[in-house]
DNA sequence: ATTCTGACAGCAA
DNA sequence: TTTGCTGCCAGAA
């Protein structure tokens, strides 16, 4: 069928929150990383924005242990306030200095080798 | 229907 | 090395 609505439920957004749903307390991922994880290498951009909508979500997304691949924390305008994100990480352990992850390779959560 | 944008990432110059 | 463009997919105007 041409009007075949793809249902938000069981696409690439829900896959998104499952696997963000499941990074550990204290750990870390990168869009890339999901992307990949997801079969879509290059299509990063689809994972932030699936974070982006994820506020709508009934179920709480831990979209702050989400960054770019760099470690920073790019979407952190998007929790309200900016310290928001910041906040969350740093009381999870993550060591935060100027938006930047210092500690990001050690927190890292790689979802294709970790989960399966 | 077409165009632009978006919480990224990779590659080229 | 840094800067910039392109690719990716989906949603909004």
């Amino acid at each position: 069928m041409l009007q075949v609505k793809k249902k938000i439920n069981d696409d690439f957004f829900s896959k998104v929150y499952q696997v963000t749903k499941c990074i550990p307390y204290g750990r870390i991922t990168s869009y890339g990383a999901i992307a990949r994880y997801l079969g879509s290498g290059r299509s990063a951009r689809m994972v932030g924005w699936a974070l982006n909508v994820s506020h709508i979500n009934q179920e709480f997304i831990p979209a702050h242990r989400v960054v770019n691949r760099n470690g920073l924390l790019t979407g952190k305008h998007h929790f309200g306030n900016s310290t928001t994100m910041e906040q969350l990480l740093v009381n999870e352990g993550i060591i935060i200095v100027n938006d930047w992850i210092i500690n990001f390779e050690e927190k890292f959560w790689d979802p294709g080798t970790e989960l399966k």
